[in-house]
DNA sequence: ACTCGAATCTATCGGTGATAGGTTGATTTA
DNA sequence: TAAATCAACCTATCACCGATAGATTCGAGT
């Protein structure tokens, strides 16, 4: 069998959470699916905890590969597109809110949400409401898929005994966000209206 | 020694919360600190969750015995103070985002709620708007916090390496709920001047 | 005095993250 | 080519965890 690295083990980590859900995660299990014993993970990661974060930020690609807005777009549409593509990125793994909760964001990370901060302020945005918008839509989004993922996992095991009217949890989640971008927007235009 | 009950048992392992974070509670620990041996907290509570989910509910008592709004108040000023109150308590305990998170209503926060919706509705929201800025504003406040207790676990044991520009978390959260607070007046606004 | 059951105990189970230190086998070095 | 090195595994073991089974205590009610 070829030997293992960092990605195989990620990989096959996400695999596993998918299957067994956050709480399930074992470093026997995980060592198990790839054919090995237990303490031998701990040659590719110091501590679980370093898994974890390793698989945040692998779970975390397709949002953070997602192609960054341009001069030409217009702000309101992208700044929907680009909270959707974070829950997205989120409901993409079980878990996943979990997984990703409470991560420091990466230096390319970094980056990138300094280019979206850039392109927002040169849409019109003062500065501080960009990045503030910026912040609450990200922290409404992990609220919001936290309670989807918990109640998804809650639904499994407890039935639903009626009398809490189940949340349609994509509307809840376009309606609020909306409100944030009206918010927004009620700022930008009376400043862009007014000078 | 006096004997052990429900409440005892919920108050210590709150204390312990506090004191070793909320990956730290452990039944044994927690029966070591009651003068009792582990399984013994077993006769109280089935499962360590269940235990958990006791201590989340305590733990939201101060803004589960709020007062709640009165028609003569200003439902924007109730908004926001509602909103602060959940994030104080949830700040209240270490981990307190993380406790309280996925767990769901008891019947008594369902007839609070319901009666908040109506004052909203009272004061001339659309009774939509009101449902989806409720939750908004919670989900909102349960990511910015459990941002905020996430960061404070991590700074005690990594060090800041200077980058990441140190964010003030009061003012992150009073922004972000004005934010929404904006987009609910917004709608608000053109519903009661239009009609 | 006797019974009964709430509330605790002892003993033990299987599972967990983590560490220490030995083995192997491929690659580099002399 | 022989020796040395070192990445990448292994075995063995630790302390701890949540949970269950079943014995024991002890006070209240009859």
């Amino acid at each position: 069998m070829t030997k293992l690295n960092r990605e195989t083990v990620i990989a096959e980590a996400l695999d596993l959470l998918d299957e067994v859900g956050f709480e399930g995660i074992s470093t026997r299990q995980l060592a198990r699916r790839l054919g090995v014993e237990q303490p031998s993970l701990y040659w590719h990661f110091r501590r679980k905890e370093e898994l974890l974060v390793a698989m945040a930020e692998t779970a975390m690609v397709p949002h953070a590969t997602a192609p960054l807005p341009t001069p030409s777009d217009d702000w309101r549409v992208w700044f929907l597109d680009n909270t959707r593509s974070f829950r997205r990125t989120l409901l993409g793994r079980r878990d996943g809110a979990k997984l990703h909760a409470g991560s420091r964001p990466r230096a390319t990370d970094v980056d990138r949400i300094a280019h979206k901060m850039a392109f927002l302020v040169e849409s019109g945005l003062p500065e501080r409401d960009a990045q503030m918008a910026m912040l609450a839509s990200s922290r409404f989004t992990v609220g919001s898929v936290l309670e989807e993922q918990a109640e998804a996992s809650l639904g499994a095991t407890a039935d639903d005994v009626i009398g809490i009217p189940q949340i349609d949890h994509e509307a809840a989640f376009e309606e609020g966000l909306k409100l944030i971008l009206d918010g927004l927007a009620a700022r930008g235009e009376r400043r862009s209206t007014r000078s």
